[in-house]
DNA sequence: TTCTCGATTGTCT
DNA sequence: GACAATCGAGAAA
């Protein structure tokens, strides 16, 4: 299995590129301890055009500066003081989209993940959901900012290769009538895996 | 420096 | 189904 290169972040479609991202494998190598999965779930931040983006209407801050470096970086934040959140840097330098892992599949160091949760059973929600799969992966501020074919933290493209059906693209919810980004679907996740987090909305 | 609240999850009713 | 947990970024002063 080969890493994902530095090309393939530089995508300028954030959507384009969240549908690429499923089906690739996420590793983490953390105090020794290989994790990975698959990645089943993701979700499509547009920069500055995006409401919900940290970036939205251009800001740039100490948290947000990565958002504008080149793509293939990983971009870790706390949110409701526990839960950490990955997401992929994605598109060239000054361009701050980004795509949130928020499922995946567990393939490696299962046991590794059932202990940091503090589970005894494989279970779907081991890994749904952006806070659980980032703790299942011990995924926290330590990793923000990393090249994505590091040591530390890397996707690899296992040869997977979804065909549109297989994928359900969702519209957000919540955003403004008015703005014609409403009717986007930025959700994708593959139909009928368990390790989505929501398999409507 | 102070105050508010969030790209969520787990637990209790 | 409802809600508490918990902390740092961002905005206001």
């Amino acid at each position: 299995m080969a890493k994902l290169p530095y090309s393939f972040y530089q995508e300028e479609d954030v959507n384009q590129l969240a549908i690429g991202l499923l089906g690739k494998q996420l590793f983490t190598l953390v105090d020794g301890e290989l994790t990975g999965g698959t990645i089943v779930e993701t979700e499509a931040y547009k920069g500055i055009i995006d409401k919900a983006s940290h970036a939205y209407g251009g800001r740039f801050t100490n948290r947000t500066k990565v958002m504008y470096e080149a793509g293939g970086l990983s971009y870790v934040y706390l949110c409701y003081g526990i839960h950490h959140l990955f997401n992929v840097v994605t598109a060239g330098a000054n361009t701050p989209h980004a795509v949130l892992i928020r499922g995946v599949e567990p393939v490696t160091g299962l046991k590794v993940m059932l202990r940091r949760r503090n589970m005894k059973a494989m279970k779907p929600n081991l890994t749904a959901g952006p806070g659980a799969l980032s703790k299942a992966l011990a995924i926290d501020k330590a990793l923000n900012g990393k090249d994505l074919w590091g040591e530390e933290i890397w996707i690899e493209d296992s040869g997977i290769r979804y065909k549109p059906e297989e994928i359900a693209a969702v519209p957000r919810v919540g955003v403004g009538y008015a703005d014609d980004h409403a009717i986007l679907p930025w959700r994708y996740y593959v139909k009928g895996n368990k390790f989505v987090s929501r398999p409507n909305k």
